[in-house]
Order: structure tokens, then C-alpha cells, then sequence
DNA sequence: TACATATATTATGTTATTATAATATTGTAA
DNA sequence: TTACAATATTATAATAACATAATATATGTA
């Protein structure tokens, strides 16, 4: 691997880190890495404000990291980026076993 | 898992995540998970000022996520953090084959 | 001693993140 | 239509990160 390439793919997944690189967002990713959760649920499971999740939710969004699923009045996201599963699904192995 | 420990556990791993959530940062761990280099490699390895260098490489050094290893005019460093290596190399077949 | 080289520190202006409060939107049900 | 519940948006104050310049320290060498 040149360079050239190490750095601008170190420009793209750092960007991916920085969305993970707070303590909420990243449970956030953690429980979404186990399927599609609404917001409520979320809600639920992280201890943070309405107003903090749906930020964060919307900027995760904007970003191509989350999908959303609208119905009715609740709103459904998953991980839309099949690399953050894994690196999630990674991250596990490493920090949470033992 | 129980979600206090999934908590905490974020608490924790989402600081070792901010320390390469920045393209320079990352770049640099990339170098270094090949082995120690010193500061003047790095310098060359990546296009930053040798100040900010500097302050990356202490801020990593003081959050345990780098060991210093000093020898006459030269500062060699490395990843301290066996997790950070691991890390660093799930990412590298993550994001960087094919 | 004087000077060069390697690295570290300090200071500072700029920009980005974070947290919180307040308010808005939209869909559902009475 | 009114009211409520779920979610989103906007505004803003506090804090942290970034980049850069300037200066300092420490070691080696002529």
C-alpha cells in the first residue's frame, strides 16, 4: 500500500472514528449493530436527552452511516454502512471479551 | 452483557476512539502499528508541522496510548496499548483490502 | 564554549463539539 | 377539530480541538 492511498483512506475512516468517538454515540452504534432500533428504544437504552439523540441520530444520518425507516409516527434507524458493523462487530472482540 | 458494563465500557474505548478520529492521528498510528519510529520518521511519514507532531505525540503518550523511548538527541515511539494494535489492525482488513 | 539538531512547550486565534432549553413538525386518535 | 405522542429543528452558551507561530530545552559536536 503507497502513501498516498494509506492517507486519503486515513482522511475517510477517521471520519467514520470521529462519529464513534463519543461515549453515547457509541453505545448508540452498539445497540444498532444488534438491528434496527427506533428512536424510543434509543431512547431507552442510552441516557441522553431527546434533543442529544435526535441530533446525533440526524447527523449519523447525514453522514451515510445510518438508515431511517419512517412509520407512522416512529422512526426505525439501522447502520447503513456494512464496514461499521464490522468494525463494531471487531471492536467487540477486542474490548469486550475478557 | 449487561448495559452498565456496556456503558462503561463505551466510556472507555470512545476515548481510545477520539485519539484516531483525526486523519493525521490515524495516519500516524498506521505508521507506528509497523513498529517504533521516531519523531523525525514520523515527520517525513506524515504532512504535519513538527509542533503539531509533537503535541499529537504527547497528548497519545499522557492517555497511555503511546510509550516513549529516549536515546541521546532522538525520541523513539510505539503503541503501548495492545488493544490500540489490535484495533488498528482490524481496521487495515477492514477498510483497506480490496 | 558555541552552535546545530531533535524535540517539547507555550501562546493564541479560529473553528468544531457538546449540552441544554425552547420550539416546531407530523402523524394518530379521541 | 383538538389534543397528544414521537421526532426534529433552532438557538445558544460553554468547552474542546485545531493550526500556527514563536520560543525553549536538551543533547551532541566542532
Amino acid at each position: 500500500m503507497n502513501f498516498e492511498l494509506m492517507q486519503s483512506k486515513c482522511e475517510e475512516v477517521s471520519g467514520m472514528m470521529k462519529a464513534i468517538a463519543h461515549p453515547q454515540r457509541l453505545l448508540l452504534m452498539c445497540h444498532l449493530s444488534e438491528g434496527e432500533k427506533s428512536v424510543s428504544e434509543l431512547l431507552e437504552l442510552c441516557h441522553i436527552s431527546q434533543s442529544q439523540l435526535s441530533q446525533f441520530l440526524t447527523r449519523m444520518h447525514r453522514e451515510k452511516l445510518l438508515n431511517v425507516r419512517r412509520e407512522g409516527n416512529f422512526a426505525y434507524y439501522s447502520i447503513a454502512d456494512k464496514n461499521m458493523t464490522k468494525l463494531i462487530q471487531s471492536m467487540h472482540k477486542i474490548f469486550c471479551k475478557n
